[in-house]
DNA sequence: TTATATTTCGACTTAACGGTCGAAATATAA
DNA sequence: TTATATTTCGACCGTTAAGTCGAAATATAA
């Protein structure tokens, strides 16, 4: 029998974990982190982990997860209200942009961490699903967009590859752009995608 | 006493190495990638790979410094032409991107590479000064053609952020983008680093 | 041909790491 | 308090992979 009390504490339990593993792998990589590590750093005897995840590749996967999910949740709202895709297009990038500097090193290991796994397995993995949900959003947002000449007239595809690259460049360019405001993302992005309608 | 061509098939020994590992590297990436396996690919025995390079470490460098060597003496001359800062800045783009489509593997290989190490040391490690001369470059051509209003007004740390995450996105995002054309990515930075001067 | 230098290699050593085991500690329930 | 369920853990195991060794093969020179 387990309290409703027991569930939460072991839910924390797990979120701490889940926050040293984090650090570790940050600072480490997926491969340079070690479960001994990430054992010390949330001090937690190693076998402990095993008790709630039952695999290295788990946590790592279970970061993930959680944390497109919460991303996803934060960008419904936007995607709902009755914006122009144009508008709609541009706050969810900002929207992700802000929160991304609010927790640089999560959002930096949630979009460059999936890259760094292409070698390995594919499994269920949920956030996969967000990663291909947010994409295919905004790749829905560009087309209605440039349909309804919102956007400068080029391929949607070369667009998006484009906008893509931008993005990631604004927020995880190096360390040095900890400068970077809501309002610079939001002006360089009106900058770059020129608005037809207003010479 | 070694001769001149004893030397010549030395490298060429090297260099058939290099070849294999990179194909190894690639496809298991670093850690993933093993000593055995790139002695199996490159037909040696493993000690021998360790009668030619120190440690593995060292196989990965220096297909990384050769690399950014090699693309750096095209770029040279591209740097040495007497063109505008603005042309001078999208003609080295262009430059790479060019070079970047015809050997894709070795490309993708070294842009993506280096952040994939800095879990690792810092050594000597040649290509890096390449890379920093690269990206200090185009800071100087930009913020030249910024002074010359040959770019949109936009603080030039900002701007260069963003041109460099839009040129990774345009060569390497995803591995769907066979079909960009040099003059794809022509037309596209024309388009998005606005001439101001021909509206 | 013989002596020497260069190149090759499979077997071995060593260390690290993911994951398991069984028992101890601690909390909960009766 | 006693019985039961949950949580914790250090020690251990098996595997994998980097790097070494010493000797064999091969090329070069005398």
């Amino acid at each position: 029998m387990v309290t409703k009390r027991q569930e939460k504490e072991r839910e924390l339990r797990k979120e701490h974990i889940l926050e040293g593993a984090l650090t570790v792998f940050e600072e480490k990589g997926l491969e340079g982190a070690t479960m001994d590590e990430i054992a010390r750093v949330s001090d937690f005897g190693k076998a402990t982990l095993y008790y709630y995840f039952p695999s290295k590749e788990d946590v790592f996967c279970e970061i993930l997860d959680r944390g497109w999910a919460t991303l996803w949740k934060s960008l419904e709202e936007v995607i709902d209200s009755d914006k122009s895709p144009r508008e709609s297009f541009i706050n969810i990038l900002i929207t992700i942009a802000r929160k991304a500097q609010k927790n640089r090193n999560e959002y930096e290991f949630l979009f460059n961490a999936p890259q760094a796994i292409t070698h390995i397995d594919d499994k269920d993995q949920v956030w996969k699903s967000y990663q291909q949900k947010l994409y295919s959003t905004l790749k829905e947002l560009l087309e209605d967009g440039i349909a309804q000449g919102q956007f400068p007239k080029l391929d949607s595809d070369l667009m998006f590859k484009a906008i893509g690259g931008l993005f990631v460049g604004i927020i995880f360019m190096g360390e040095k752009n900890k400068d970077i405001t809501g309002s610079d993302i939001e002006k360089l992005l009106n900058q770059l995608i020129t608005d037809p309608k207003q010479p």
